[in-house]
DNA sequence: AGCACGCCGACT
DNA sequence: GTCGGCGTGCTC
């Protein structure tokens, strides 16, 4: 008996770039249903590619067939097509290239045969949920709670740091999963590796075969193992990072975004979505409901729920009656030049210390220091492949881009002048922990032993296990001071920590980029609620900053703990100049080998552009070199486009992508739209 | 994006 | 004489 071929839609890994259709056009025997996993010929190769749907079209090339059925998995949901294909509209990329990046890495590589082994492996019987006695709640946390059983949502859940956020999403979640039994929750979070209580939190309370990690970092075959656990419902709980948003998850009820001010839920390549926007556009897809989560809310959620549009809940009071920490601004005008430390900081330290309390000391930049001078000429540590200086990195003595990682030993003699004095500019964690293990160096623990001090950022935590090792010191309370990056102030619980002290805040205050004051709002706040977690010590908690514009709303606003206030100072100052919230950007940016032709490129678009929106609704802005124009011998420029209309800015962006194509010039690497993009 | 084909420099 | 650099073109 012959059959009669029909013809597919299949959506494979192209880019937006490739001047392919968005979806392909295949053969196979039988009709196979959307959503079903393929491989199929596609020039010399075989690729991975899900069904889209029938071809309606009359053929316009020649058809292949289709090489394979994966079988024995579902195909995937309609629900997840529809959000891949929302998502790749939006993002201005190719749905295929957007559903090849949700789904995991290994099923591109594995054929058939192999497939099915592996498949028999995975299959292992899911135990019931049985959760865990819960733990009590204050009343502002039944309140949230209850409004999440209650009502739609979305939720902002606006809880002070220290303030049980996590135990309202643990009971968010019970209810969630509690109402069908087949129902499954998201809870993202944006960086795994630093939040291992939060995982360790959720496992302890349903059960550790009930919550499936999926991020990057897992090996291939777990990666694959945790993504059918999702996509078979086996896996109730699905706890990961941003890309765990693409997940197939056939009956999703609940989703949580933790910290959802976080920048990395922002995705910087390909497909630059973002997961916390694209939780609230599936939710209202499945019906789920949505909880975002923050201490300091993006201004984005925060304005979204003054207009409205989200249920703000607030937690203002942390658990236990542990108070916010003191915020202290060290005017460093009243200073001696050049003063690092101030004297009042440092007694403060020392008076920790003898109490056998521990510090912490930020400062968002690691090495030694951030510039290595010839005192004779003009010799600069730059970097010959960057637009940036190389970092002196003292330990291993070495000269280090942290743009391009084009390392090279620090040079006895200046390669310009042959002067034998080269010397450091400005400070890093490096220096920071040197200098503060002098200053300290005749204080004493209560034990009578010296200060102990360790040193946590990129650098020290390298090596797997690194971070937990350093932390688990912390801790225990092997270590008195703590000097450390960012990377110190996520989600570590520091009970014995009293004092955070801020170094070099300032730089943020009059940054070029709009949304600086923010992320450095949040960073503070967020460094601040590492101090007086423990009710006892919290009384005399104490957050410093070092600053030399102590009267800045900023940190006048920090001073009171007072969030509402920055964001409606900042909202307010947004709204004069047109900025998002109050205004909508995408970026185009060009990668080329000279300036000249990566901004032709751009004005060539912007040129375009114009005709594709007579209306005149969209602005778009000169093309000019990125804050770092040269990284590792690539020069790179950008342009904004922004407009009071969400759907002018996207009509005009679809209408542009066929003309990118087009005017692809001699020497341009690569070009991307950004759309929403964090940094300007 | 892959993967080919295609045309110019330093190696056995 | 070949191995290999990456420019440019194509994939249902």
């Amino acid at each position: 008996m012959t059959q009669v071929p029909v013809r597919l839609q299949v959506v494979v890994a192209t880019p937006a770039h490739a001047d392919l259709a968005p979806t392909l056009t295949y053969t196979a025997d039988a009709a196979l249903p959307p959503g079903t996993l393929v491989r199929v010929p596609l020039g010399r190769r075989e690729v991975l590619g899900v069904v889209w749907g029938p071809a309606d079209a009359p053929a316009e090339h020649e058809e292949r067939p289709v090489t394979a059925v994966l079988e024995g998995i579902a195909p995937l949901p309609e629900a997840w097509r529809r959000l891949v294909g929302f998502t790749a509209a939006y993002y201005q990329r190719s749905p295929g290239e957007v559903a090849l990046a949700a789904l995991p890495p290994q099923l591109r590589e594995l054929q058939p045969v192999q497939w099915q082994r592996r498949l028999k492996k995975l299959r292992e019987a899911a135990g019931p949920l049985a959760p865990a006695e819960p733990l009590a709640l204050t009343p502002q946390q039944q309140a949230a709670v209850d409004a999440i059983a209650a009502q739609p949502g979305p939720f902002l859940l606006w809880g002070a740091t220290g303030s049980g956020k996590t135990e309202v999403y643990l009971q968010a979640v019970a209810q969630a999963l509690a109402a069908d039994d087949a129902a499954q929750a998201l809870v993202l979070v944006p960086e795994i590796n630093l939040t291992p209580q939060l995982l360790a939190r959720f496992e302890a309370r349903f059960g550790a075969a009930q919550v499936t990690a999926l991020h990057s970092g897992l090996t291939p075959a777990q990666r694959l193992a945790a993504w059918l656990a999702a996509h078979t419902g086996a896996a109730r709980i699905v706890l990961g990072t941003r890309m765990a948003v693409l997940a197939a998850l056939p009956r999703l009820a609940l989703v949580v975004v933790d910290e959802e001010h976080d920048p990395s839920y922002k995705q910087q390549e390909g497909a630059r979505y973002s997961a916390r926007d694209l939780a609230i556009y599936r939710g209202r897809l499945e019906g789920a409901k949505v909880v975002l989560g923050s201490a300091t809310p993006s201004l984005e959620s925060w304005h979204a729920a003054l207009r409205g549009r989200y249920t703000r809940l607030d937690m203002p009071e942390r658990v236990g009656g542990g108070r916010l920490p003191e915020v202290r601004l060290l005017d460093m005008n009243q200073q001696p030049r050049g003063t690092v430390i101030t004297p009042q900081l440092l007694s403060a330290m020392t008076r920790r210390i003898e109490r056998g309390e521990q510090v912490l000391v930020f400062l968002n930049r690691r090495g030694y220091a951030p510039v290595l001078a010839c005192t004779a000429c003009e010799w600069r540590s730059d970097c010959p492949h960057c637009s940036a200086y190389r970092v002196f990195h003292k330990l291993d003595r070495t000269l280090r881009c942290h743009h391009c990682g084009f390392t090279e030993r620090v040079p006895r003699a200046c390669p310009t002048c042959g002067n034998l004095d080269i010397a450091p500019l400005g400070r890093g964690t490096e220096r920071i922990e040197e200098q503060l293990a002098e200053l300290l160096a005749g204080v004493r623990r209560p034990d009578g032993g010296a200060v102990r001090i360790a040193r946590i950022d990129a650098d020290t935590t390298r090596a797997k296990g690194a971070l937990e090792g350093a932390l688990a010191g912390v801790h225990a309370g092997d270590v008195d001071v703590l000097v450390g990056t960012q990377m110190v102030t996520k989600g570590h619980d520091f009970r014995r920590i009293t004092l955070v002290a801020a170094l070099n805040a300032d730089t943020a205050l009059y940054s070029a980029d709009f949304r600086a004051p923010e992320r450095l709002f949040a960073l503070l706040l967020q460094a601040a609620g590492r101090a007086g977690r423990d009710a006892a010590q919290a009384q005399a908690s104490v957050m410093a900053v070092q600053t030399f514009h102590p009267t800045h709303p900023l940190f006048e606003a920090l001073a009171r703990h007072d969030y509402p206030a920055f964001a409606r100072q900042q909202l307010d100052e947004r709204e004069a100049a047109g900025l998002p919230p109050h205004a909508y950007q995408a970026l185009l940016r060009a990668d080329a080998r000279t300036q000249e032709v990566a901004q032709g490129f751009l004005q060539a678009a912007a040129e375009a552009a114009r005709p594709l929106d007579p209306q005149g609704e969209v602005t778009v802005y000169p093309p000019v070199p990125l804050t770092v124009q040269r990284v590792a011998g690539v020069e790179r420029a950008q342009m904004v486009l922004e407009s009071a209309s969400r759907p002018a800015l996207h009509r005009l962006l679809s209408a542009l992508q066929p003309e990118l194509q087009a005017l692809r010039a001699k020497g341009l690497i690569r070009w991307a739209v950004d759309v929403d993009p964090l940094a300007i």
